[in-house]
DNA sequence: CTAAATGCAAACTATTTGCAACGAT
DNA sequence: ATCGTTGCAAATAGTTTGCATTTAG
């Protein structure tokens, strides 16, 4: 692995929010990282094919990178996209119980409005 | 809704894939449906808004349309994204119970290898 | 008559790629 | 000397948008 790579890696791994990899550029420009933007694309590319990252994509927006590998989903809200983490208990066990297929990982993204979006909703009304 | 908009909800709705835009465009046009590609996307942004149909984006591919706007799953090959569709028993109700939100719809994608793109992996070696 | 829907071409965004230069082994 | 890594610019892919025109109510 690469300097670089471990940089960006490590760049991921101290947030705690996921991020672009426009978002992933900029910080690491902030850091005194020097790294284009189209390596930054191939080294993300290279750690989420490597398994240490994972890559995830929402409809209408840029693909975000995530540090946790481990299995958990994303609740979304379905107009401003913020995303937050859950865990679940047992889910991994049932899925693969009604699948019966043993499979690498789950991408659980739940959709619904957050309480900002719905008040902005009523107000267009 | 207008004419073009109920041609293409139908020929979603008749497919017994998920096709992409330009895939739903193509079999139009084959079907006699006089529409360009941009009204195309057009219209499938309408349809799913409605929640007519269901857009769906995997990473690296063009988004699909799901005419199962019901709960289900999707097990993807993460190499050639072949996809299946899953049902699950009580899965809603679990995710509910577990986060304690009323959410409008869940989007459950697990990947894994499939056997075809496993045998390709085990020659190139 | 007005508002919504459409086609076309252009714009846009995110991401990837070809290539020459660089760096480490 | 070789092979993977990088930066840059250009290419690509998917999708959206502005605008003039058509269509439906």
């Amino acid at each position: 692995m690469s300097k670089l790579s471990q940089q960006i890696l490590e760049i991921v791994k101290d947030s705690d929010k996921h991020m672009t990899a426009e978002e992933i550029f900029l910080l690491a420009k902030k850091k005194k990282v020097d790294i284009s933007l189209a390596s930054v694309y191939r080294v993300l590319n290279s750690l989420s094919e490597e398994g240490c990252l994972r890559r995830i994509s929402f409809s209408n927006k840029a693909d975000v990178y995530d540090k946790s590998v481990s299995d958990h989903g994303h609740l979304v809200c379905s107009k401003c996209k913020e995303t937050v983490d859950l865990e679940f208990k047992d889910l991994r066990k049932i899925l693969l119980k009604q699948t019966g297929v043993d499979f690498d990982y789950y991408e659980l993204t739940i959709n619904y409005v957050c309480e900002k979006c719905k008040r902005l909703k009523e107000k267009r009304k």
